[in-house]
DNA sequence: GTTTCTAGTTGCAACTCGAAACCTATTTAA
DNA sequence: TTAAATAGGTTTCGAGTTGCAACTAGAAAC
């Protein structure tokens, strides 16, 4: 009995380059609302009824996308103990690994999309000085642009141990 | 005459939160597909018929985006001048500087999604060692996670130059 | 016990996506 | 010099997704 069609629309995206994690990370951040309401959780909002508010996204919507970034691990539930109608969202540590992301493409809308740096600005707490630009930083503290960059074999990575004798041998990345 | 209905569904995300330059840049790249063909373009694909085959998508979307990103700026149209029923897809100043971004999401999907360093590895050409994770960081080095940052206002950030005299104007308005 | 509040679910209309077919302007082949 | 192939679209249509409003279940307040 085979079936006329799979009828599989809308394929993950991480089935299309199964070899790097972007279409990975995409498939849950991707959706529409994903970043604004991981942008709210940072903000200090956790319940559903806050994050409609403050969105202005549509219930249905927002219970969906609250159940997707649940399943993936980057929000989890918690009932409140004061008050058990009460749903609390709060960011695990996978969520919270997202934040330079998420400050690396607001700077590139500063930059390139409203022009002007936003007030207020995010600053370092100690010393109230501006963080730097999100950049790509070679081992040496470098800043280096697409020009500096390749892909090599992970075997022919050079990890700065002494292994003259043998290249491409090495099976652990240091930076991830 | 009054319009019956606006109608306007799909209300453009940089419209929920003016004062932040994260919406406006998720209305450009937020959307399905953008950030794959924007990889793909990092990856040095610059035809229509490569990004239908390498990405999977279909015509009139794939279309569609690139006519989007075309407009917002991120990529260039440019005639062939050996072929005239080819055009070149290249990006611009504005799409390059999204690369931070993309290996920040990257580097995120290969810590929590993938769980394994994906190969090839991204390296720095001059003494292929992998670059660094993309990371926030203090004006002195220091990598900041989210327990050291607050916003302040523009008029009470700390440049760097001598101003002792007024101090605790920090407005916390977030905890991001 | 009724009302209110929180976090949903359901139903429906509008919209977006995906696959295939079609279209137009250029090469290339016969 | 026609005919076929190629590049980059647009059109059509069914299916899936989004947005809005109304409704619901459980807990708390009155």
């Amino acid at each position: 009995m085979t079936q006329p069609t799979p009828a599989k629309l809308r394929e993950p995206l991480a089935e299309i380059a199964a070899c790097c994690s972007l279409p990975q990370a995409l498939e849950t951040m991707g959706e529409r609302w994903s970043f604004m309401i991981l942008r709210a959780s940072f903000n200090g909002l956790h319940h559903f009824e806050e994050f409609l508010e403050e969105l202005g996204i549509a219930r249905n919507i927002l219970s969906n996308r609250l159940t997707r970034l649940v399943e993936s691990g980057i929000l989890k539930r918690a009932p409140c103990v004061d008050d058990r109608r009460k749903i609390e969202y709060r960011l695990t540590d996978k969520g919270l690994d997202l934040l330079p992301t998420m400050i690396a493409l607001r700077q590139w809308g500063e930059k390139w999309e409203s022009g002007v740096p936003s007030n207020p600005v995010l600053v370092d707490e100690r010393d109230r000085r501006a963080i730097q630009p999100i950049s790509i930083l070679a081992h040496d503290g470098r800043v280096l642009t697409h020009h500096d960059l390749c892909w090599i074999d992970i075997g022919d990575l050079n990890t700065g141990a002494v292994d003259d004798d043998h290249e491409g041998v090495v099976k652990r990345i240091a930076t991830i």
